[in-house]
DNA sequence: TTGAAAGCGCTAACAG
DNA sequence: CTGTTAGCGCTTTCAA
C-alpha cells in the first residue's frame, strides 16, 4: 500500500490547495469564478476575447481576492516583461531629469515600468550594470550617451533587446537613436556670439566625450570666424571641469578663465547650472552681464528663465527625447513597424538677458 | 517502429536542442559543461557550494555561450526578485535626487536593481502604480512621503512586501521608516531666526502635506516667541505655492510677501531652489541679504553653498536616507533581523551668508 | 468562446 | 558535493 507507485499517484492526485494567507494566483481566481485559469488570463489581458459573463465573474473574483497578477511569471511565459531599462551617467547632474521624467510617464501610461541604472562617468560599473539589465529581459533599453565599450555594445546587440541611444547623434547607432548634434550646437553658439560682436570668446566645459566634441567645434568655428586669431585652439580660452558640472564649477571656471585672460567678453558653458555659477561669479566680482560678459548655457533648465539676468541658453527638449524613446520602444515591443530609426530632435538657442 | 510508444519515447529522449541564435539557458550551459543544470545554478549563485572543477567548467561554458541568467525565471522560482521599487512624487523637483542616487548605488552594489515610479503630487496615478509595483513582486518598496490613501496602505501591507517610508517621521509607519521630523524643522528654524533678532518673519512654502505641517509648527513657534503678535496665524505672512517648487515660485513668492508686508526681515523657504529665487528677487529689487532680509532654505542642495550670498539652509542627508533604506530592505530580503524599524536621520541648520 | 496540456527558465528540496 | 524531480504562476498552442 505504501509502495512507490501508490505514493507518487497520491501525490499527483492531490494538488496543493491555496493556503490561506498566501498571495492568490490565477488558479485561485479561476476556482472562485468557476472558470479555467486561461480564461482569467484572457479576461485580464484581453477583455474583448471573453464573454461579458465570464468577464464579470472574473472581475468579481479578482476584486474579492485582491488578486494582482505576477508579472514575473507572465513575463517568463510571454517573453514580454513590460519593462524598460534606462541608463544615465548619473542622476544628480539633473540634465537628464526631464528626459527620465518623460520616459517614466510615457511608459507608465502604457503599462510599462522604468528600471533606472547609473553608469557613473567612469566606465567601471558599466559591465555589471549591463548584466543586470540583460538578465531582466527588458522590452527595451534607453542609453544616455554612454556605452563606449565595444564589448558592451556587442553584448547588447547580441541580447536582441531593442535599444534607443539618446542625447547624441552618432553615425552608427546600435539600433535606434533619438538625439541632437553636439557639433552643430558648438558651431551655432560660436556663430551666435560672433554675430553679437563678441571677439574674446571663451568656454567652460565638462570633460565628457560629448562636451569635448561640442567644444572642439565651438572653438574651430570661433577661429574660422576670426582669422586674426590664427589656428591655435588656445586662442579660445577653455576651462575643462570634471563631470558632473555644478554651480561651484561654473564660478571656479570663470575665475580661472579671467586669471588667464581678463578681457574675455563671452563664455559658453556646458550646462545651465554652470552658467548660473558664471552669472553669480560675475555678480560677485562686479562684472556686468551682458554688457561686459555674455553668458550662454546649455539645457534650458526650468530655473534658467528666472535667473538674473535671464539666461540665454541652448534649449534641448528632454521631454521630447524621453517621450519619443518610449514610443519607439513600445511600438517595437508590440510588433509595430518603426519607420525612422534615427530622430534628430534638434535644439534652439533661446535668447534672453544674459547676452 | 513508428508506433505511439516509440514515438513518445523518442520525444522524451530528444529534448529540443538549443536552436542557434536563441538566448542560451542553464540547460545549454549545463550540456556544454557536462554537468546538471542545478550545478550551473549553484556555480552562479553560490560558487562556494561547488567543486573548483565544476566551477571552472561552468564558467568557461558561460563565457563561451555568453550566457546571462534570466532573472525573471530565477525570481519566479526563488521568490526573490532582487529588485526594489521606489516611488517619488516627482523626480523633477530634484529634492529627492540625492536619495534616489544613493538608493540606486547601494542597491547596485549588492546586486539589486531600482524600479522608479512617479506618483505625481495628485493621487490619481497612485493606484495603477501600486498595482504595477506589487505585480512585479519587488523585494522591497521605498515610499517618499506619499501613499496617503488608506486603501493603498492596506494593499501594500497585504502584499507582504517590505516597505520603507522616507522623508517623514509618522507615528504609525506601514512597516519601516527612515526620515526626520518636519515639525522639529519648523520649530528649529523659527527659533533660529528669532535668536538672530528677526521679528517680521515670513514663509514661502509648497502646498504638500509635509510642507504644510512643517509650516504650521514654524508659524506657531514664531507666535509663541513673540506674544505681542497674538494668536492669529496670519501674523506670520505665508505664501503657499504649488509643488513642485521652483526658482520662479521663489521670486514670485517674495514679491507677493512684500506686497503684503514690506517690512519682512526673514523668509523661510520650503526648498533651496525657492530660496535661491528669493535671493535673486531680493537682488533684483535692491534688498540687501542678509542685512535687510534673512533667507533660509531647505535641503542643502549642492549649489546652495556657492550661491551669492551662500545660503543658510536645513541640511537633510538624502544620501543617508537612501543608503539606510537600501540596507534595511536588503537585510530584510536576506532574512537578517532588522533591529530598529524607525530611524531618525535628523537635520542640521547650516549657517551661511544669507542670515 | 472556452479549456487542457505543455512549457517559459530557473531553483527548492530532497536523494544519492 | 552532485543530480533528480517538481514546481514557481503565467501564457502559448491547440483542440473542443
Amino acid at each position: 500500500m505504501d509502495n512507490p507507485e501508490t505514493k507518487s499517484a497520491e501525490k499527483a492526485a492531490a494538488p496543493r490547495k491555496s493556503r490561506k494567507g498566501a498571495t492568490p494566483t490565477v488558479r485561485d481566481v479561476a476556482r472562485l469564478a468557476g472558470v479555467a485559469p486561461m480564461s482569467v488570463s484572457r479576461a485580464m489581458n484581453n477583455p474583448d476575447a471573453v464573454s461579458p459573463d465570464i468577464l464579470q465573474r472574473v472581475r468579481d473574483a479578482v476584486e474579492q481576492l485582491g488578486y494582482v497578477p505576477n508579472l514575473l511569471a507572465g513575463g517568463l511565459a510571454s517573453k514580454k516583461s513590460r519593462m524598460v531599462a534606462a541608463v544615465v551617467p548619473t542622476i544628480s547632474g539633473s540634465v537628464f531629469l526631464e528626459m527620465v521624467q518623460a520616459l517614466t510617464d510615457a511608459l507608465a501610461a502604457r503599462g510599462y515600468q522604468l528600471m533606472l541604472g547609473q553608469a557613473g562617468y567612469e566606465n567601471s560599473r558599466e559591465d555589471a550594470l549591463l548584466e543586470a539589465i540583460i538578465g531582466r529581459r527588458p522590452d527595451g533599453v534607453v542609453l544616455t550617451g554612454i556605452m563606449r565599450s565595444e564589448q558592451g555594445r556587442r553584448r547588447l546587440l547580441a541580447s536582441g533587446i531593442p535599444v534607443v541611444e539618446t542625447w547624441d547623434l552618432t553615425a552608427d547607432p546600435i539600433d535606434m537613436l533619438v538625439g541632437f548634434s553636439h557639433e552643430k550646437i558648438g558651431k551655432a553658439v560660436a556663430e551666435y556670439l560672433h554675430r553679437l560682436g563678441r571677439r574674446r570668446i571663451a568656454a567652460i566645459s565638462a570633460d565628457d566625450e560629448r562636451a569635448v566634441r561640442r567644444n572642439r567645434h565651438f572653438a574651430e568655428t570661433v577661429l574660422a570666424l576670426q582669422p586674426a586669431l590664427g589656428q591655435d585652439p588656445a586662442a579660445v580660452p577653455t576651462c575643462i571641469v570634471p563631470a558632473p558640472t555644478s554651480l561651484g564649477s561654473g564660478r571656479a571656471g570663470l575665475r580661472a578663465l579671467l586669471a588667464r585672460d581678463p578681457g574675455i567678453d563671452a563664455v559658453f558653458c556646458s550646462s545651465d547650472m554652470m552658467a548660473q555659477g558664471v552669472l553669480l561669479e560675475a555678480l560677485a566680482s562686479g562684472i556686468k552681464v551682458p554688457q561686459q560678459l555674455a553668458v550662454v548655457g546649455l539645457g534650458d533648465q526650468s530655473f534658467s528663465r528666472d535667473l538674473y539676468p535671464p539666461l540665454t541658453t541652448v534649449r534641448i527638449d528632454g521631454t521630447a527625447i524621453g517621450a519619443t524613446a518610449a514610443q519607439l520602444l513600445i511600438d517595437r515591443a508590440e510588433g509595430k513597424p518603426v519607420d525612422e530609426r534615427i530622430r534628430d530632435v534638434g535644439f534652439v538657442i533661446v535668447e534672453r538677458g544674459s547676452t
